[in-house]
DNA sequence: TTTATTCTTGACCTATCGGTCAAATATTGG
DNA sequence: CCAATATTTGACCGATAGGTCAAGAATAAA
């Protein structure tokens, strides 16, 4: 996968720590808010290196959002399929995450495959296919969390229960970034486990 | 509150007509996506005109929000409070808004006020406040709906639940704005509408 | 040491961006 | 008709956007 040239030039930076930053841009900003002078500023490259790296800034966005897919959406399905604790506390921990980002660090990016839908996704069918790809991968990792629950209901019906709790964490992600109380949020967020625990048993 | 200036040439163009067609600009492409020369074509207007009357490009868009929660937010409200048909039925109306405006008119616009979260609410101030307004009459009338429906149940309790509804009309919105399969996200809507029932009794 | 190859750098390009303004035009009140 | 006022128009502005490229620099293979 990664090409190992072994003539010429070497280059000079970690074209993966260099992605990170352009990601976090793209992820804050959106597409068109972030300039490719801020690029440069921001990882300290001339616009030469970027584009013989990564391509024009669409391949950037494009590049960003797989980084995103790479480092944080593989590890949440893993998190909610595999990870430490119950089903019922990994799902939780999954729906809180737009709140306690906020808490933590006061981190309103939101979602990055949200954002990208709201911002490029209707306009640009590559971003729309990897913002689907990566809803169908935490949809995955719900789908698990909830067989874990409930190993006897079929699959369709859990899918069908996945989706629903996906867009409730599509919807906080976008409200959180909005501003709203996380307060009022995580309210919401309390009474959306209640149901959840009082329906799928 | 219109201003009926007696003097000078007149406007020769519906204000609220323009203001409607830049809304629907912004709505479809978000704000750093429009252009102002996209704007003058669609509207057929020049530059001076248009900052005559509504400010610099920023202006606009307040203006263009402004105008969605006065053409589409307060209706949608209403509908909710007092439409016809049950309550239930009203909510669920509402939560299949995203859904049934593709099959419509292949409309994947989404939700204004969610892209404008998305797009520029974590960059900007006054539209973080619009926005914010916006998402807290929707839940007004989605407590409404509630209540119709548990007249007993105290108001703290539905405006939680009037939330997390919110929270998954914004969910499906972005979805949907992304591509997503609207056949599955209506199967999933039926799951929540089935929650709704079976929880709030 | 030479050659081929790749990366870095900074100057440079065109197009378009949002925004301004003076002159022309259309209206009302006196 | 004449002033006062407001709108329309098109030319114009500087800044910045994304993008290119030739020359120099650093490496490996021969």
């Amino acid at each position: 996968m990664n090409k190992k040239s072994t003539v010429g030039r070497p280059r000079e930076f970690d074209k993966d720590k260099v992605l990170k930053i352009i990601m976090n841009l793209f992820w804050e900003n959106g597409y068109e808010a972030t300039s490719l002078s801020e690029i440069t500023s921001a990882t300290g490259l001339k616009k030469g290196s970027l584009y013989s790296a990564f391509g024009d800034k669409h391949a950037m966005y494009l590049s960003a959002i797989d980084h995103y897919e790479l480092n944080v959406v593989d590890s949440t399905r893993l998190f909610l399929s595999f990870g430490e604790g119950s089903a019922i506390f990994r799902i939780k921990e999954f729906l809180n995450a737009p709140m306690k980002a906020v808490g933590k660090t006061n981190d309103r990016r939101g979602c990055f495959l949200c954002n990208a839908s709201s911002d490029r996704a209707a306009l640009d069918k590559e971003t729309s296919i990897l913002v689907k790809r990566g809803f169908k991968k935490l949809e995955k990792g719900m789908i698990n969390a909830l067989k874990e629950m409930s190993p006897d209901v079929d699959d369709n019906k859990l899918a069908v229960k996945a989706r629903w709790l996906l867009a409730t964490y599509a919807g906080f992600r976008v409200m959180v970034r909005s501003g709203l109380s996380t307060e009022e949020l995580e309210q919401a967020l309390d009474d959306t486990m209640q149901t959840i625990e009082d329906t799928i048993k």
